[in-house]
DNA sequence: AGAATCATGTAAGGGGTTACATGATTCG
DNA sequence: CGAATCATGTAACCCCTTACATGATTCT
């Protein structure tokens, strides 16, 4: 019942929908509108996390025909969905590994859900790598070979990389004409 | 027959094959121990890889009979193998994702094949990476959207972190001593 | 006697990509 | 008329991970 194999790419989607009902073919074109240049999903992964998540219980859909086209299936979530995405959307991300995808994507998400959870996830996030750095400090500290201690040196790198990002975004950066640009039009 | 998907796994079993035949096993221990640290190989995987490599035509093994232990498949490098690794190692990574596992990797292969191929590498990776800088900030110069530019800023900053960990890379890294670290012992 | 090592894998499952299938509508 | 768009997917394939299977030897 519970997320055993959190799929990273689920979020994108429950992102979407937390912003109201939508059928398949909608929600690939908000997507692509909205996070698209940040996290490319191809049409046929959605139509299949779709079915992911109304098994794992987070979406529901109801089918609607359609006189002329061919029939839509919306997508709501349910109350577990929801809850499922407000986690996600305050927690940071843990692994620098899936920073360069997610935590954009969290920061998007957030930003139209209110600019006091971005201020929020981005702290939260600096906290997080700030942590990351003193580890990677200490480790290499302890290390014994020079392939290791390499290694460590670049994780080092992309670390202070970010972290120099994220001080970055504290200073004000979307302007409020693009601040709720929910501009895609329904079907 | 040519490498359609070039498979980023394959290369650390050839290099670690250049260095002479093993088999699957001792070809385990070695990545291990070398590289392990930065790219950790399954030992099914290995496995599966080097199946896969001799269907490429990349490396070719003999069976060798032991008289306690179970027999034991010796696995050499192909010309082509070692074409295909040769060149591997002399070029840089071009898409920055890949950098993390891959380019830690090759440094340690052309290290060990000898110095002079280490430098060539970490200074065409340089040169790529200052390319990629300087696309990046043209893309951004034209970018419409916020969220492309704050997508194009998360890159620029983990591009400037890599470039920044390079240059480090160009004063000596490694000690003599354990330049040449063949010390696994082979059974 | 039990655990670790040597040495090979297979099986099952999850995740992603590409290409294709279907069938109507609208645009040029 | 042909192409693009709307709207749904399926099928096949590749890759990786986890867990297990086997069977002998050597270490504690």
């Amino acid at each position: 019942m519970a997320k055993q194999s959190p799929n990273l790419a689920e979020f994108p989607v429950l992102g979407i929908l937390s912003r109201g009902p939508l059928h398949g073919y909608d929600i690939c074109r908000n997507l692509q509108e909205g996070i698209g240049s940040i996290w490319r999903l191809k049409k046929s992964q959605v139509y299949a996390l779709l079915v992911r998540l109304e098994r794992e219980g987070l979406v529901v859909h109801e089918r609607v025909e359609q006189e002329t086209l061919p029939a839509k299936k919306v997508f709501m979530l349910t109350v577990r969905g929801e809850d499922v995405f407000k986690k996600w959307l305050e927690e940071p991300v843990v692994h620098i590994r899936d920073i360069r995808l997610e935590f954009p994507a969290k920061l998007w998400f957030s930003r139209q859900s209110d600019p006091a959870c971005e201020r929020r996830l981005v702290e939260r996030q600096l906290a997080v790598c700030r942590e990351n750095l003193r580890g990677l400090e200490n480790t290499k500290r302890s290390s014994r070979s020079q392939v290791e201690s390499m290694a460590i040196d670049f994780r080092l790198a992309i670390t202070k990389g970010v972290i120099s990002w994220l001080e970055g975004l504290l200073e004000p950066y979307w302007s409020p004409s693009e601040a709720l640009c929910n501009s895609t039009k329904t079907t």
